[in-house]
DNA sequence: CGTGTTTATGACCACTTGGTCAAAATTCAG
DNA sequence: CTGAATTTTGACCAAGTGGTCATAAACACG
């Protein structure tokens, strides 16, 4: 037996199986939380047997595991893509576009993420600690830099990111409310949120004087 | 036996006990979620046996709908003190304040909220579409027409509204990850958290020309 | 085709969970 | 103090949970 933890190449049943397992884990954990999600609903959405599920991955906690990795790589790209050289504004709203199209593209994925930092971020604290504070240091002196040369507006750089984080994935992990307060107008969110924050943060970025 | 349900005239016990309980599960709930949160965890944070616990409460759920109802009344008040008749940039960065107050000193009770938005708000799809739709639309109303007349810079109301709650419950929700990314200096997060978006909204509600 | 390997499953298990119930302990009014 | 009402609890239950295992089916390949 070969056990999908060895990864010494995968069959093709073994890439097939483990994919569609994790895309049906994904809408689970995203639609209910880790401990709200079950084995049989997961196998369920997969089409496959619980043993089977669990041929393949050694538990629940491992698929979790998993996709909280997969996430977490491309969950960053974004920001990876803020360019020093860049024209500042420019920048900082094409950024807000590729956050904003990401919560329209991936909203299982933040939702998925949303749980983990709402229960503390029991998996993936040493990322965050890490990596995602390694990233925003490097991009918080771009923007400091940006400022300090009267390029932008003075901002605490930090604060200027969660906003924007928050204000973008908010339209995935919110979207309930979102549609609720929006009622028929709901269809347009994400063009509306677009216009609304690219022009916002483009007025509140302009440097004075 | 005076369930607790029949509300006429709780005895001292009752409003005693209920009030401890309902403290515990708050505390349970928003740190585990809904499913993630147990009874007998309620119950021991409580001091009480999982049967006195139920002897006060019908079920689980009747918990946690009864912790959503005291939460909405709360919840929506920075809002409704938005004032028509006040100075516009002062009332926007005024609400700013006192939600971002709301998180500093109730992030519990923000927490259980995200939770249930981000689980399709099951039990209060119902609130959204008729409370805090009506709400909101009075006071997008109110920016709108400060919009209009010039007093404040051409916005979209609802989803200003919106950005407003994403980044002001995000140092509630998210808090794990504000402390990571900040490192020692989340000691001042909601002061400097505070000041960034008090400066940045003014800057870009002011109006042009 | 035959055979070793991979894949799949039904039956099963220990444990947790929300909830019940009868009976005991406590409180309280007169 | 006493009896009725309120409050508390240990013992218990059915359903659901993550996970195991022996066995069977499907597959790969010479």
């Amino acid at each position: 037996m070969a056990r999908a933890t060895l990864s010494s190449k995968p069959t093709r049943i073994q890439a097939e199986k483990t994919a569609l397992i994790m895309e049906a884990a994904l809408k689970v954990f995203s639609d209910y939380g880790f401990r709200g999600a079950t084995l049989d609903q997961i196998a369920d959405e997969a089409g496959v047997s619980k043993p089977n599920l669990l041929y393949y991955f050694a538990s629940k906690d491992d698929i979790h595991r998993r996709l909280l990795e997969r996430l977490l790589d491309t969950w960053l790209e974004p920001l990876r893509q803020l360019n020093a050289d860049g024209e500042p504004v420019e920048e900082i709203t094409g950024y807000i576009r590729r956050k904003l199209e990401m919560s329209r593209d991936y909203p299982q994925e933040s939702r998925l993420f949303a749980n983990e930092i709402l229960r503390g971020a029991p998996h993936v604290s040493e990322t965050l600690a890490g990596q995602l504070r390694a990233l925003v240091d490097e991009k918080t002196a771009i923007i400091t830099g940006w400022a300090e040369t009267g390029k932008i507006a003075q901002v605490d750089a930090r604060h200027l990111i969660f906003s924007i984080w928050a204000a973008t994935q908010h339209y995935a992990d919110f979207d309930t409310q979102v549609r609720a307060v929006l009622g028929p107008d709901a269809e347009n969110r994400f063009e509306d949120a677009t216009a609304f924050l690219v022009s916002f943060y483009t007025r509140g970025l302009l440097p004075e004087g």
